[in-house]
DNA sequence: ACCTGAACACCGTTCAAGT
DNA sequence: ACCTGAACACCGTTCAAGT
């Protein structure tokens, strides 16, 4: 693909996320107007709206993977997770999709579809995370792996949308050590 | 509303909640079609295709309260948690709706929007609860009820959805018992 | 390859007319 | 009040034509 081509290309996704930013949604005729284009040019980069869709919120996710689930934190697995904890709070406090993605706000069902796959994707992820420390020896035998890594994802997706939600948001660092307190008592039970 | 009204009102209900299961959302022209009634005849009971959606999934969410929330259960708090927890496992494993409404696979925003409610709303609820126990010294004083209820409900969500969409699905009570084991280790941290 | 803009298609909604 | 079915409206998508 060419310069000009990509530059347009991200020319209509920053487009197509202040737009879902401003209106829980996308239009596409708003979106290709802010974006600096006619629709069928639009039509030229993304074959539909659900791909235009598709693309900004799975740059969220590649832009928490990155930061938070890819990276590489020396240690033994407890201190592992903590910082991991805190760095996906932070992210989520910093990144403008957050508020909107993680409360699940949304006009179109593109997104909660991708975002529930997504979840599930994390939940199964951090079961073989849990089940690597098992393996290990830092984490209890008895532990159900599967169950675990559902409950921990699951309930920290939440808490992260309740904190995100208040008027007076917790401060980062104290959300992330509580969070932390209440995955630590899962694992260890 | 006449009995002649509130039969054709069930019996769309009853058709856009099989379109529901079917195609994981629903088709107006169809579920009129099911339901052996017009378009415009449709639009005479529900004023939009949300309003029904709304219908359909509110009447699965008063299904579970009634079955689990509301529940008058005997006992001190813990024997009665346990007990909601296995209720609302047994509620999940036998509806019909469950599967899809709990991985929101789905193919209408609005029914995404009023589960992320719903879920939040849950939240909220748990949280009272967990207050009201600590009140009463059933619960450790240094618990951040807040944070805990959101932990609990979207944990818990998580949880059964992972079960639900298994081949071969744990034990209605084996599961309930997994997941109590980390909802009180969560209060009790 | 990249883009335009008018025509098209699909599906939810309305409405004049009937019982 | 309850219902019909054709017309309407809205918005995503296509496509012939341009650079």
């Amino acid at each position: 693909m060419s310069s000009r081509g990509l530059r347009t290309r991200e020319r209509i996704l920053a487009a197509a996320e202040q737009d879902l930013i401003a209106h829980d949604g996308i239009d596409i005729v708003r979106v290709a107007s802010a974006a600096g284009i006619s629709v069928g040019g639009l039509y030229h980069h993304f074959a539909a709206k659900d791909d235009l869709l598709a693309a900004v919120v799975t740059a969220f996710h590649a832009r928490h993977n990155e930061q938070v689930i890819y990276a590489e934190i020396p240690g033994p697995w407890r201190e592992r997770e903590r910082e991991r904890i805190r760095r996906s709070v932070r992210f989520h406090y910093a990144d403008p999709l957050a508020p909107l993605l993680v409360t699940r706000a949304v006009t179109d069902a593109q997104i909660a579809r991708i975002d529930a796959q997504e979840l599930a994707r994390a939940a199964r992820a951090s079961a073989a995370n849990l089940a690597a420390a098992q393996r290990n020896g830092e984490l209890p035998a008895t532990l159900d792996c599967d169950l675990a890594g559902a409950m921990l994802m699951g309930g920290s997706r939440q808490v992260i949308a309740r904190a995100l939600t208040l008027k007076r948001r917790p401060a980062a660092s104290r959300l992330a050590d509580e969070l932390w307190a209440m995955c630590a008592a899962i694992v260890d039970a």
